[in-house]
DNA sequence: TAGGCCATGTAACCGGTTACATGATTAG
DNA sequence: CTAATCATGTAACCGGTTACATGGCCTA
């Protein structure tokens, strides 16, 4: 199945994906200046976390590269009693590659969910780990809406994408919780509480 | 805690997560034998695809190591007129790896959507396309929503954890696409539609 | 005859994460 | 005195993807 000699290297991995570090960086930029520790929050926490969970390990090489090839440019910012930010604003340039980017056609969602993995192979675990797994899992959900509603409140802003994506994030979220509130009894009840014999 | 010995030695990248190919394979195998072909159609299209989008290239090399491992058996079979088929089957040291990695408290759902994306920026782009996007993304949830659909009707099984998470991603997309279709106009209503103004 | 489905597998590559380095200020 | 928050940045690493190799069968 091998002996084929390496031959020539016309290889050219242009994924040119729509959704990357840089073009979350740009996107964010599209709306405000912000210093890479503030994309990298806005990115996890806050509402831009329908995109990429971006680290510091990609946010800070992907502004430096932006700002590299002129999409963006660095205002340094000295307060005495803090660190120094890096405030990043988006040029015409980088609006352009944004636009650019934004022409591809989207690719499909991605729901991923550690905690339906679970839920799924319930039958095999016990009872107090799923009971745990469910509380968490409720409280996440929690957060992240109202997470949105600080974001819808203090909305001061214009832009109507912005505040559409919140509002549809936060339908969708809330009735996920409902649903699973309703139904989590079914999925404690896949599990027998034999925690009495269940002594480890 | 003492600080000393610590900053030296904790050079091993054990990332242990929850979810990754090799934990997705023997979930899968968990409620049936199966093929790395089989695997990876389960994992991309079918109610599998809440957790690791995997392709050929990580699925193969995970069953062989999975194989070196004891975590599950093969049996080759040849039919005249077809490929021949590798199916897997898990072992009890499998079966014992997946318990022991469903131990671990699930991290947050990641929700990622570059629509999404593309929707939160509405207003740098033309009418056209996010039409175009629009129509493509309700088309892409009413295919989710039929296969859970499938998968829910033609269940002979007796997982109930399988039935709980189709049942709960189902309502949940459907309760989005809902949301969607009343509300999509609101998004295009954003971009002005300057363009071609008879189209319509 | 073109393309899609079945079916397995390898190797180059890359887009990220994790750990680490540094350090000031503020809250408990 | 500790932990968290603010703030920037680098390098090792790795879990995947993409492209490639192979080939037979079936349908339009």
């Amino acid at each position: 199945m091998h002996s084929l000699a390496i031959s020539r290297r016309k290889r050219q991995y242009r994924t040119r994906q729509l959704m990357n570090v840089r073009t979350l960086c740009l996107a964010i930029l599209h709306f405000s200046e912000a210093t890479g520790y503030e994309i990298k929050k806005m990115s996890t926490e806050e509402h831009f976390s329908f995109f990429v969970d971006a680290s510091f390990g990609s946010i800070y090489p992907a502004l430096s590269r932006l700002q590299d090839d002129g999409c963006v440019t660095v205002r340094e910012e000295f307060e005495s009693g803090k660190p120094s930010r890096k405030v990043y604003s988006i040029t015409d340039k980088g609006r352009q590659e944004l636009h650019e980017s934004l022409r591809v056609l989207p690719r499909r969602d991605s729901f991923k969910s550690e905690f339906l993995l679970m839920a799924m192979c319930a039958e095999i675990l016990d009872r107090e780990m799923i009971v745990r797994a469910i509380d968490r899992h409720l409280k996440d959900m929690e957060a992240e809406i109202e997470m949105l509603n600080q974001v819808l409140e203090h909305c001061d802003d214009t832009s109507g994408g912005k505040i559409w994506v919140a509002k549809f994030g936060r339908q969708v979220k809330q009735q996920a919780l409902d649903y699973f509130i309703k139904h989590r009894h079914e999925l404690e009840a896949l599990v027998p509480d034999n925690q009495a014999q269940a002594a480890e």
